[in-house]
DNA sequence: TATTGTTATACTCTATAACTATA
DNA sequence: TATAGTTATAGAGTATAACAATA
């Protein structure tokens, strides 16, 4: 039997454990958290900058220089649009997409053994409040498909 | 009812939620999320740098760095150990501790807020799942009381 | 005028490496 | 030698403000 943390301390230590192992798999790939984030957001559908801006709740300064970063790896790309000529297109390298895809795997691989010691149901139970908690607070889909 | 996300998914965005709201009442503290955390983790007691080192799960020459910028804002002070003189503790400042009081009451108050809507059991249930799985990762107590 | 995006600047954060002082 | 902590340095991340180009 646990004895429970009060809903703030569980939430935030939760989220840090989670940051802390996000940080960790990034490390794995040279990437940092932010430039990870950034590839997982490109990683169904190129986004331009403004779109960016909003995904990753980030300045469009910070997201130019973060484009820049990631670009000068070789990961990702700016592209022009042909419609609009102010507009920018991001979207992964093939490169970006193979680092993208072991990051996300091992990703998943780790946080399901978070949960595996758990019984079945409180697994479930668990991760449906969470879904509607992110859901209901319209959490940017930085992770994971963007619709269900 | 509410499509449910995958665990890493759910995770992932729950984390980046909590993470924004953190930041959000930090800003208007006029505060970063580390420097924060730095306040909370010292809240209950004075802690040595080592000791620090540990619960931020930083370097020690970051917690330095981030030590001096604090106490430059006059929200902590650092003291001699009578005991080893090669050692440092740290504590808030009056100031300090209303600051970090504040920060921690809001911070309170605004994940509270995040599940006010579920059912009350539903709520609880999720809270002694997360509680489970930060107690069974040895989360350092980052905000909180240490022990139960 | 409004929008898209970049650049300049300044500060915080973090790690690595080298260092000082004490144990 | 080992431990506690600081300093030097370098790079990433971020925001604000000013800017250029296009709509």
């Amino acid at each position: 039997m646990t004895e429970s943390l009060g809903v703030a301390p569980a939430l935030v230590r939760l989220s840090f454990l989670v940051s802390s192992i996000y940080s960790e798999v990034c490390a794995g790939y040279d990437l940092t958290a932010p430039q990870a984030q950034l590839l997982c957001v490109i990683r169904d559908q190129p986004r331009g900058m403004t779109e960016l801006t909003d995904l990753l709740r980030l300045e469009k300064s910070s997201v130019s220089g973060l484009v820049d970063r990631v670009e000068r790896r070789g990961l990702l790309r700016r592209q022009m649009s042909p419609a609009d000529r102010r507009a920018v297109t991001v979207a992964p390298t093939a490169a970006g997409k193979r680092v993208t895809r072991g990051f996300y795997d091992e990703i998943t691989r780790r946080l399901h053994l978070l949960v595996a010691d758990l019984p079945a149901a409180e697994r479930d139970v668990f991760t449906l409040t969470a879904s509607r908690i992110v859901l209901d607070e319209a959490v940017p889909p930085i992770f994971g498909a963007a619709a269900a």
